[in-house]
DNA sequence: GAAATATTACGAACTTAATCGTATCTTGTG
DNA sequence: CACAAGATACGATTAAGTTCGTAATATTTC
């Protein structure tokens, strides 16, 4: 009804590489797999195959135009991100989103934070 | 570190149960079970085998005294739920938990919800 | 105390995730 | 043209999670 994609959430390793589409943008496999190497010992194939089941899932889209297909993130950032918090959301805190976010603030001492918070609230008060 | 607390993450099927533990307190497979059944069909056994292996990972302490066990949450409610934020926080969030509350704050909108947060902000802001 | 009942223990079946080796295919270059 | 390099496709393996049937054990009841 809202969105299709929503249904599927990305597993951890597929969230690793989708991290790195958004950072990259369109990417080959060797590309993603180098990106990950930089933190990780993975093998290629095991990249290349994660993008494909990916792809089956419709987590990522691509192009397969030339030889090396070039992948890309299907979602944006911003909707997974609200997606995989609205999940938490149902499953650990009774579906109140403001008991999340009063845990995080729990966690969240800087002062620099704060104040960007507080800017967010004043700016979604007016909205309404 | 083999089989300490904060280290195991609960999946799914744990954290629905731990939900009930917290809500009912210490109780029974069979209360448990009863409690999971108002939403979900699920058997008997299935319950059971999954407290047993929560016990196993630690998850729950379970008191043997009495013919039927009597299983507990190890970990309190907000112990877990700030152990699950933080995880999605590092793998979505790239560590940035004010990304992750600005991200919450999108969805909520309710006046009263944030005016619950700023006075936690409030709070927070008078402590340092 | 024997039978019925309730509970735990055990393990099999099935699914999903993750990893990687090998096979196959494509293409640029000698 | 043939072949080496590089790419995708495929399948096997391992591990974890979920589910539940059946066996074993303990308790209650008649």
């Amino acid at each position: 009804m809202a969105h299709e994609n929503p249904g599927t959430k990305p597993t951890e390793a597929e969230l690793t590489l989708l991290n790195i589409l958004w950072k990259l943008g369109p990417a080959t496999v060797r590309q993603v797999h180098e990106a990950v190497s930089e933190t990780q010992k993975t093998g290629y194939t095991t990249v290349l195959k994660i993008l494909q089941i990916m792809h089956e899932k419709a987590l990522v889209i691509r192009d397969e135009s030339n030889r090396a297909h070039v992948y890309a993130a299907a979602n944006s950032q911003v909707q997974t991100q609200s997606s995989l918090l609205k999940d938490l959301v149902t499953k650990a805190f009774g579906g109140s989103t403001s008991k999340l976010v009063m845990r995080a603030l729990d966690e969240s001492h800087s002062k620099e934070e704060i104040a960007n918070i507080r800017q967010l609230l004043n700016e979604l008060e007016q909205q309404d």
